[in-house]
Parts: structure tokens; sequence; C-alpha cells
DNA sequence: GCGACAG
DNA sequence: ATCTTGTCGC
């Protein structure tokens, strides 16, 4: 018997899930860590990641997991590994680390195996950090479990912890008239729990950034903006690693919004 | 019934 | 996540 998607997922795994998140989440470094850090111009900083996984129709079960390792500044291709990859956990929102977390750090484990020297500085991670329901997205999953500093880019806005797609928000998104202009997102506790910034001076739909490890919020903003050229930064823009298309890459997305 | 629901 | 085409503007 196939497996039923529509099923409501076992409570037992979402209360182990939740747990583990809170386990994990008492070793999350929200500072910054790195010498590179600090200071206008990223000195020190030479190679930014991205990690993604990419699906094909109406394939819930299998991916293609992709890493790529760039130069700073210039984002060039330094390293690519893309492979095909059978997913078992379900995506249930809130818990997309279970789901994609493992053939992450798998490649970021073949990385430092056979090219140490190209591990990445930093890695851009396509989901939220911190701007999550319980403070532990993907970007801090892989963050706190791979060691790396990483950043968390989502393209939709997650509704959570008060954060609302209000009339507020939408005037604030108004208001962002040239790339790196930014606002905070903001919980309902008062914590700014992420910013959604103008990527590129091309595209009026933000990017909600977040922290998702050893990076302070204003660092992983300004690195975001500074890894734009359209509207989501390069090291996790779309790569064409699907069997459909092969590994040609993808134009630049039309941003018609 | 309707809206939300990272990827 | 993925599907799919055009359309508008510079």
């Amino acid at each position: 018997r196939p497996p039923d998607m529509n099923a409501a997922p076992a409570e037992e795994l979402i209360t182990e899930w939740e747990s583990e998140q809170a386990r994990l989440r008492r070793l999350l470094v929200l500072e910054d860590t790195e010498a590179w850090q600090s200071g206008p111009g990223f000195s020190g900083l030479q190679r930014v990641g991205g990690v993604d996984l990419s699906f094909i129709k109406g394939d819930e079960q299998n991916a293609c997991a992709a890493l790529v390792v760039l130069s700073y500044p210039h984002m060039e291709l330094l390293y690519e590994d893309c492979r095909m990859v059978t997913l078992t956990a379900p995506y249930v929102a809130g818990f997309l680390a279970f789901r994609e977390t493992p053939f992450l750090l798998d490649a970021l484990r073949r990385l430092r195996e056979d090219r140490p020297e190209l591990l990445p500085q930093v890695v851009f991670v396509d989901g939220n950090g911190v701007f999550h329901y319980r403070e532990f997205g993907l970007a801090c999953h892989l963050g706190v479990l791979s060691g790396l500093p990483c950043v968390g880019v989502a393209k939709n806005l997650l509704q959570v912890q008060g954060v609302q797609k209000s009339e507020e928000h939408q005037s604030q998104i108004a208001a962002l008239r040239r790339g790196g202009d930014s606002f905070p997102l903001t919980a309902a506790s008062g914590a700014v729990l992420g910013k959604a910034l103008r990527s590129s001076d091309k595209s009026s739909k933000p990017v909600y950034v977040s922290v998702g490890h050893k990076i302070s919020l204003d660092t992983a903003v300004r690195l975001t903006h500074s890894c734009c050229r359209y509207r989501v930064p390069e090291p996790i823009r779309q790569f064409a690693c699907s069997p459909h298309v092969g590994f040609l890459h993808v134009s630049p997305e039309s941003n018609g919004d």
C-alpha cells in the first residue's frame, strides 16, 4: 500500500521532533563569531555556500540535493554537488529540518572529506532560521549540526508569533525603496525574529532573512544583500539539477511582482 | 466555510 | 517544493 501523504503525522513523532528542536536550540549562537563578519567590506570572506533541495512534478519522495560554493565577492562557482536522494520524513510546517537536513549535512560531509579547502565560511539556507514557530528553523538546525555559520532566507512570509501580512506590513514593504532597505519582523513578545529585505533595486518583493547560527541579524542582512544579483541570493538561486533539466544553470527569475 | 501552511 | 504563459515595462 502506498504511503498516505494526507494522513496527519503521528502525534508522537511531532512531540519527539519538538523536544529535539528544544534540545538543539540551546546550542544556538545568535551573534557574530567570525573575524570577517565585522567591518563594512567582509574582508577575509572568500567562500559562501548555498544549499537547496529541488523536486520534480508531483514526486514527494525524490529530490535533488544541491550544495554550491561560490567565491566572495565575485560569486564564481567553486564547487557544486548535486545528487538525487530519496526523502523519508514528511513535510510538516515547522519541521522542515527533519525532512531536509540529513541530505544537506551529507553533502557538507562529502565536501569536508573531498575538498576541505573549499568549505564555505557561511551557508545560505532556503528557509527560515529563528523566524520560526519555536525559533529554530531549518537554518538553525543545519547550523548547529554542521557547526557552520548559517543564514536563513525565505521567499514567503511565515505568519508566526504575531507577525502578520497586515496592511501595516504591506505599507512597510512599499516603503522599501532601494536594495538593502529592510524592516524588522517583530514578534508579539517584542523580539526581533528577522528582517524583510529588499534584496535588489529591481525586485519589489522582499526576502525574509533570519539568523541561522553564528551570525548576527544585522550581519546576516548586510551579507544577504551583498550576495544578491537578483531577488534570491546567488548561492541559493535555483540551480537546474532535476533529472528533467540536467545540470544547466537556470536563468534569473522573472520578477513580475 | 475560510484562511494558513518555510520547503 | 512543482506546474505554467503571458504580459507589462525598460
